[in-house]
DNA sequence: CGGTTACCCTGGATGC
DNA sequence: TGCATCCAGGGTAACC
């Protein structure tokens, strides 16, 4: 669930309290979680080590830590979390960091253990990693680098603006919120969009991320909190995720929630009103399964 | 290689 | 009431 909001909304909650402090020691109390680094060459790494500064990759929480210490790399993916005060759920932490000179630690919480924790004994070696798997931050790609990589590629713009390679930082909801400000339909093909509809997804972008940033993100159930255990509050002006049935604040048509091609298993939520569906995708050619798709 | 699907996980909601 | 099934949704491996 973190996207992009989320996971600068944890780093901003992190950073008062972890930039210049001193990890006592780091307590892994599921191994799973961990990718490319054994439990013990992470807490020898890290124990004694200063936390020189928190940042964001995309969706990824980084601490840079001292000189000749590397770098620890949270993914908290669908439910992780921090909490700096204790969680309500002990029986999901996962890892603890113990900070010198601060009574309490800091709690890495995640329902589901989808979350990942990586540690870099080179900062270089973490960054070549990154742009692997990664495009530009969605908060930074600039207009022409945007339309270049959605031009080159045969997918629909939905699963497009949600893939990390292309650009990094947009999930699920947020692939949804900024489609509907673009009034872009989200099964359009990315690369048969004009100019003018490629800047106002650019705009869009900007304007949705910052947006939820400014709310701290979206929250919902038992999932995303911010470091201080609140709610996000985005998801109460929103104008699409959680909201079938209910009228577009644009148009008063009732928003769907749907699925579309290429994006199987994830819904969607249009307003097919201020969204125009593709022809590709209308009448009675878009289906699978007899599921009418739009 | 680009695109798509299966799977990883758990718990709350829904269905019978 | 109890049990089975569905669903969420980021990311990667495997597949076509």
């Amino acid at each position: 669930m973190p996207e992009l909001p989320e996971v600068e909304t944890m780093v901003r909650g992190l950073r008062p309290v972890l930039e210049g402090s001193r990890l006592a020691a780091v307590r892994v109390l599921d191994a799973r979680l961990l990718s490319g680094c054994s439990a013990d060459s992470l807490a020898a790494a890290v124990a004694g080590a200063v936390v020189e500064q928190v940042c964001r990759r995309g969706k990824w929480v980084v601490l840079i830590l001292s000189a000749g210490a590397g770098l620890i790399v949270i993914q908290p993916r669908m439910t992780g979390g921090f909490w700096l005060t204790p969680p309500p759920r002990p029986d999901h932490v996962r890892l603890i960091f113990e900070l010198r000179g601060r009574r309490h630690p800091i709690w890495f919480c995640d329902t589901r253990r989808l979350g990942r924790v990586t540690w870099f004994p080179d900062p270089s070696a973490a960054e070549r990693a990154f742009a692997r798997s990664h495009g530009p931050d969605a908060l930074q790609i600039g207009l022409d680098d945007l339309a270049a990589r959605l031009a080159r590629t045969t997918r629909a713009i939905k699963p497009a603006l949600m893939d990390q390679k292309v650009l990094a930082g947009i999930g699920n909801i947020y692939a949804d919120e900024i489609l509907f400000e673009a009034q872009i339909h989200p099964s359009r093909p990315a690369a048969t969009l004009r100019p003018t509809q490629i800047a106002a997804i650019h705009r869009a972008i900007s304007a949705v991320l910052w947006r939820a940033i400014a709310a701290e993100g979206s929250s919902f159930d038992a999932g995303y909190r911010t470091v201080l255990g609140l709610e996000g509050g985005f998801l109460a002006s929103n104008n699409l995720y959680g909201r079938e049935g209910q009228p577009c604040r644009r148009c008063g048509l009732a928003i769907r929630k749907t699925r579309i091609p290429g994006l199987i298993g994830r819904p969607t939520y249009v307003c097919t009103r201020c969204q125009r569906p593709p022809r590709s995708v209308s009448g009675r050619s878009g289906r699978i399964g007899g599921v009418a798709l739009d």
